[in-house]
DNA sequence: CCAAGCTGATTGACGTGTCAATTATGCCCG
DNA sequence: CGGGCATAATTGACACGTCAATCAGCTTGG
């Protein structure tokens, strides 16, 4: 079959419900998280600090760490430093290095916060799933990252 | 079996997957459209407000159309019409009211963006699926969007 | 050694999204 | 008819993300 220049219209349903969905999943998820103060990138940044030993890291080991461009992290942590969430220390072996550092404040909200969030992906995410679903969806994911990264 | 309380190992990996693959399909496509200076949001609106008889409609009914709150609507059209992809008049059957119109620089792009647009949509999507993932995907987002609405 | 270039991180400008407040008009009931 | 409530839309304040520019400190080849 020779390929197709544009998608059939049920493709078209697939691509935008693919998208919809997405925004609509994320913003759930936003809306639990919010109402312990939390954005989905707080809870990122609180959980990838919790789990580094001596619950800090470099900012660029923090940025590769959950996948966020650098600036992104800069502004990010600019706010959650503002917040009391982290601090930011300087880095003893590469005076242009940072480190960020999990504060009280931001190890008290993520431990009061984790667990109700992995019920809420439970909720959300798992419940809404059949087994065979939720395999389907990880394979579907890992083939999407596969040939976007491909190109 | 009861119900579990916490997502297990791999139900995480397959949230997380979703969540990151999302993000990324969703950014490859921005930057396609931005190549052609426009958003992805842009693109939404423009598509509807060219599907609509007379290019043109009531800014509630296209909030609706597309699925934003109105106050979201209202700062892109802002932002749209200071570049003159759209205009704003005003309502004859309803003085609060306000109607979006496509303007001549907002037809123009649209034509000259919507069949590569479309293309991106299969390279970036179809093609990375089988027919089979495809179709399973379709019902995934079937599933969490029902399994949403439902609570 | 030291200038040139690379790397770590921050900053500013700007587009985007949400929430709450505001403005203006329509509509209904007493 | 007119006071009160609902509705249409906008606005302002702020959080978030990207891009390009910047700055400081490391590193290396001539």
């Amino acid at each position: 079959m020779a390929t197709r220049r544009f998608p059939t219209r049920e493709e078209l349903r697939v691509w935008r419900d693919f998208i919809e969905t997405g925004e609509l999943v994320r913003s759930a998820m936003a809306a639990r998280l919010q109402k312990d103060g939390l954005s989905p990138g707080d809870y990122t940044v609180l959980l990838a600090l919790s789990e580094a030993p001596g619950e800090r890291l470099r900012s660029s080991e923090l940025a590769t760490a959950v996948g966020w461009e650098r600036s992104r992290l800069s502004h990010h942590l600019g706010r959650m430093e503002k917040r009391g969430l982290i601090r930011r220390e300087e880095c003893l072996t590469d005076n242009r290095g940072a480190e960020a550092v999990l504060a009280p404040a931001g190890r008290a909200i993520f431990q009061q916060v984790n667990r109700p969030h992995l019920r809420d992906i439970r909720e959300i995410f798992v419940d809404a799933l059949t087994p065979a679903q939720l395999e389907a969806a990880g394979e579907i994911m890992a083939a999407l990252r596969e040939h976007l990264t491909r190109e």
